[in-house]
RNA sequence: GGGCGAGUGGCGGAACGGCAGACGCGCCAGCUUUAGGAGCUGGUGUCGCAAGACGUGCGAGUUCGAAUCUCGCCUCGCCCACCA
């Protein structure tokens, strides 16, 4: 280029700080992104809300910016989004806080969610927060109160004695699900539980077991199905009752003892027979001259469970009791003996030994030399009555069942159980195992489970009018095994709602995930104080459509939610099935050093550092590239200068009052567009060429355009965030090239820079609202709508088709779209290096997938 | 022990029956810059001077064609774990 270029204003400077905290403020006092109930077609996308742990980290916003990408598009597509926000402030590391720094939970969390709430605002997430919800508010518990009493109420809320799981560590008991590992340890703080029996009170989630099982009103991950099922892991079989043989003096065998199996096609090879030691008929049945010993081994056990224990590796151990069960359809009497490998809370606390074709049944008999009898076989086998232990195989028949011999197992089933039932002794059942949520903690900082004792009239509810039971300021927070509320006077004397007598408060407070099983209905309409939730903007918003958060919930706050749903469903407060209808896990980002980030391994990376040094969008971008994100992976910030560089490349196309001067690479040659490759070789001149490519490069342009639109509004639904983002920065290396070759004024170039901004807006909120602004178009650029695709437009003039010979890759094709097979298959056979490689062999058969490729085939 | 998922360049990843490695990082060379930084252009799977050959954890199979589907094995991750 030898012309001197008139000189022109360098372009300004990429600086996200001198724009970013301008375009947030303005948002907000414009409340952008508010939801309001009485717009249409209401799109309701929700975050799990975070703990209020201290510090937002990045893991926060990894979390928070893909669905916010999501929501901006579907706002500029024309729904009316609802992305609220708010904080699961109950919980025990506040408590631990006050015990360790004698700050008072309420002024730790408090001081945490401000300073969180500033954090995150520098995300420029679209959040509505006037609608903001927080656990530990009254405002909020209150309803959480309310909530309980109408579980009380439809008796899904109980209090029972039962061993539960116990963490010595933080003095408090813990749910099933909140017991992780098979050392069985504490969620929170990895502690190995013990069992207590204490009593307690439960939610009867297990009268939901099977509708629970139910998932075909949702779109959720596979993983979380498959994990939720397995939890609830419902078994079909039979309960059978086993006659128990008359002992003198001892039992005179009235009562029969019920056993749950699933195959009771395998019964005739019941040889004995295994109680629990905690079963009820355990000690009743033992006789005289056992009494010493089972007695010794049930105390055993009991202490046994209370220790961390290894089940697995463990040699199983029982006692004989003494006295016999008579196997109903061998009228045999069977040796009853107590094991711990029963155990007390699955099916009916008593199993019939089937050694030959159960694991844990042959490790048993074995060890106690009890007899093995084989009852079924794979079809077609001989019985082999000396045989070892037999898995189950898929096709197996009856063998050595009286009647029933040579029925298939499935046939066995149903005809055996049918048998039983008919003589009255069992019949079909069901077994789970899932059991009750246990709901109550011996905690302070939880919402005070609102039921008071009185002596009179037993447990009542506090009535509606005195909620919220508030949790009292002055306590004293040593962790003593029973709630800190127990030695507040103040707090337990209480009045019976009933008689007015003296009564005692309860002290326990609810498991968080109380909180969190019903504050998405709360987010309806969060200010409601007459009501948990407005009847109609429940309605307009409920259920929610998109529900993103951690795969570590799939047992815990998603079972509990949808639990939640179906009995407020039941009791006439909801209309909807399903809390969540659709489900998108992201992955965890995890430490430098590939380990959950913890403020004790010190790996957590603090975002605030991050947003000052490259802004908000910079930060934002990267997360969206680095990966997929649902499958998040460890911190790494190589990559992030080349975000920035993007970004740069973004402000520099993006600026209408500046056209770039930079020389093209060859001198007298355009740039090309790296999109479509080289145009092919010409003859003409330089000028000639330079018009040619001109008129070419509006239309790739327009081309690589109507793509991005197309692949980018597609990737971004999916959560496809990364491909998204790799498409974006392929439309920009377009509009550089495009610039490049003297394009900068034209129509095709200018429309490509304004559907690039709204493109990268949702990812990227606040360059692309300073870029739309400067060039002079209005605000804000999250009120526009969504570019729409073109496919014609989109559609190549020319496809480059590849031709293999036999399944190699030889040549390539430059065809129109829909030129004939015949045409295509005339031009791959007439190409010199297909004739190369055919070497005068007659292809045996061209096989063409139209727009796709040519494989020219020699053999068969 | 059972269930689920994943193994692709130096790195993050793309493609998910049809051109393996898009996009980005890093690296190399050149240009530009007073210098540093930044920027720009080109290159970058392996072997080979080249033609070419080989290449998606390993081994088989299906197919005209396999990273992709099937079977077996290995490794890693997650969930469950004496559930009859």
């Amino acid at each position: 280029m030898t012309d001197a270029a008139p000189p022109r204003a360098r372009p300004e400077r990429h600086d996200p700080a001198s724009y970013e905290a301008k375009w947030r403020e303005r948002w907000e006092r414009d409340e952008l992104y508010r939801a309001r109930d009485d717009a249409g077609e209401p799109f309701y996308l929700l975050t799990m809300y975070p703990y209020t742990s201290g510090d937002v980290h990045i893991g926060h916003w990894y979390a928070s910016v893909g669905p916010d990408v999501v929501a901006r598009m579907r706002r500029m597509q024309g729904h009316h989004v609802m992305l609220p926000m708010g904080f699961d402030s109950f919980g025990l590391p506040a408590e631990n806080a006050a015990i360790d720094r004698g700050i008072h939970p309420a002024v730790w969390t408090n001081d945490n969610i401000e300073r969180m709430r500033a954090q995150f605002r520098t995300m420029g997430a679209s959040w509505d927060w006037s609608r903001e919800v927080v656990a530990s508010d009254p405002g909020f518990y209150r309803w959480t109160q309310w909530l309980f009493i109408q579980f009380y109420k439809a008796g899904l809320a109980y209090k029972a004695m039962a061993p539960v799981d116990w963490c010595p560590k933080d003095q408090v008991v813990l749910a099933r699900e909140q017991v992780l590992g098979a050392d069985r340890r504490c969620w929170r703080c990895d502690t190995p539980v013990i069992k207590r029996d204490l009593e307690q009170w439960f939610f009867r989630i297990t009268k939901y077991a099977d509708e629970l099982l139910d998932f075909s009103q949702i779109d959720w991950p596979d993983p979380i199905l498959h994990m939720q099922t397995n939890w609830i892991g419902r078994s079909d079989g039979a309960e059978i009752d086993f006659a128990v043989a008359p002992v003198a003096g001892v039992d005179d065998g009235t009562e029969p003892i019920r056993v749950f199996t699933t195959r009771p096609d395998t019964i005739f090879g019941a040889t004995f027979m295994v109680l629990a030691p905690e079963h009820p008929l355990t000690a009743r049945l033992t006789t005289d001259d056992r009494r010493t010993e089972v007695e010794a081994y049930v105390a055993a056990a009991r202490r046994e469970s209370e220790i961390s224990r290894l089940a697995a590796e463990r040699e199983r151990s029982g006692v004989f009791i003494g006295s016999y069960a008579v196997n109903p359809m061998t009228d045999e009497p069977i040796p009853i003996w107590v094991a711990d490998y029963v155990l007390p809370g699955y099916g009916t606390g008593a199993i019939m030994g089937v050694p030959a074709h159960d694991a844990r049944d042959w490790d048993f008999a074995t060890r106690y030399d009890l007899p093995i009898e084989h009852v079924v076989a794979p079809r077609g086998t001989e019985p082999d009555v000396d045989a070892a232990f037999t898995a189950h195989t898929d096709d197996e028949v009856l063998v050595n069942s009286g009647e029933f011999t040579g029925m298939s197992a499935a046939e066995g089933i149903r005809a055996i159980t049918a048998h039983l039932a008919e003589q009255g002794m069992g019949g079909p059942a069901v077994s789970y195992k899932i059991r009750d949520w246990l709901v109550s903690r011996q905690r302070y900082w939880g919402a005070p489970i609102p039921i008071v004792y009185c002596d009179v009239h037993g447990p009542q509810p506090v009535p509606d009018a005195e909620l919220p039971v508030l949790l009292p300021e002055d306590v004293d927070f040593a962790p003593t095994g029973v709630s800190p509320l127990q030695s507040h006077p103040g707090f337990l004397a209480a009045v019976c709602p009933v008689g007015g007598e003296p009564a005692r408060r309860e002290t326990d407070t609810m498991d968080t995930f109380v909180d969190s099983s019903w504050y998405y209905l709360r987010y309806t309409s969060p200010r409601n104080e007459e009501a948990a939730w407005n009847e109609e903007a429940m309605r307009h918003w409920m259920p929610v459509n998109l529900y993103t958060g951690g795969a570590e919930h799939a047992v815990l706050h998603l079972l509990y939610s949808r639990f939640f749903t179906k009995a407020l469903r039941d009791m006439g407060h909801l209309s909807f099935d399903e809390p969540f209808l659709a489900l998108r896990n992201q992955g965890q980002i995890l430490g430098a050093d590939h380990q959950r980030m913890s403020k004790s391994r010190g790996n957590v990376v603090n975002p605030d550092d991050l947003v000052t040094q490259y802004g908000a969008d910079t930060i934002r971008l990267f997360l969206l590239f680095i990966g997929p994100w649902d499958q998040g992976g460890p911190w790494s910030p190589t990559g992030i200068e080349g975000i920035s560089r993007f970004l740069a490349r973004v402000w520099a196309v993006g600026q209408a009052s500046f056209v770039e001067t930079s020389p093209p690479s060859v001198p007298g040659l355009p740039g090309f567009n790296p999109m479509t490759g080289e145009i092919p070789g010409s003859g003409g001149t330089n000028a000639d060429l330079q018009l040619a490519t001109i008129e070419g490069e509006a239309r790739n342009l327009e081309r690589v355009m109507h793509q991005t639109i197309r692949d980018v509004s597609e990737d971004y639904a999916g959560f496809h965030f990364n491909t998204a983002i790799s498409r974006l920065m392929e439309l920009t290396s377009a509009l550089v090239a495009a610039r490049d070759a003297g394009m900068a004024e034209t129509e095709a170039y200018q429309q490509a820079v304004d559907t690039l901004l709204r493109l990268l807006a949702p990812a990227a909120p606040h360059i692309t609202e300073e870029l739309w602004e400067r060039r002079g178009n209005p605000y804000s650029i999250h009120r526009q709508a969504w570019p729409v695709a073109d496919a014609a437009m989109a559609a190549e003039d020319l496809v480059e088709l590849p031709v293999q010979v036999d399944g190699k890759l030889r040549d390539r094709l430059l065809v129109a779209p829909g030129t004939p097979a015949e045409e295509i298959e005339r031009l791959a056979l007439a190409s010199e290096r297909v004739q190369a490689y055919l070497d005068g062999r007659p292809p045996a058969r061209v096989v063409q997938i139209p727009g796709r490729l040519v494989n020219v085939v020699t053999s068969r």
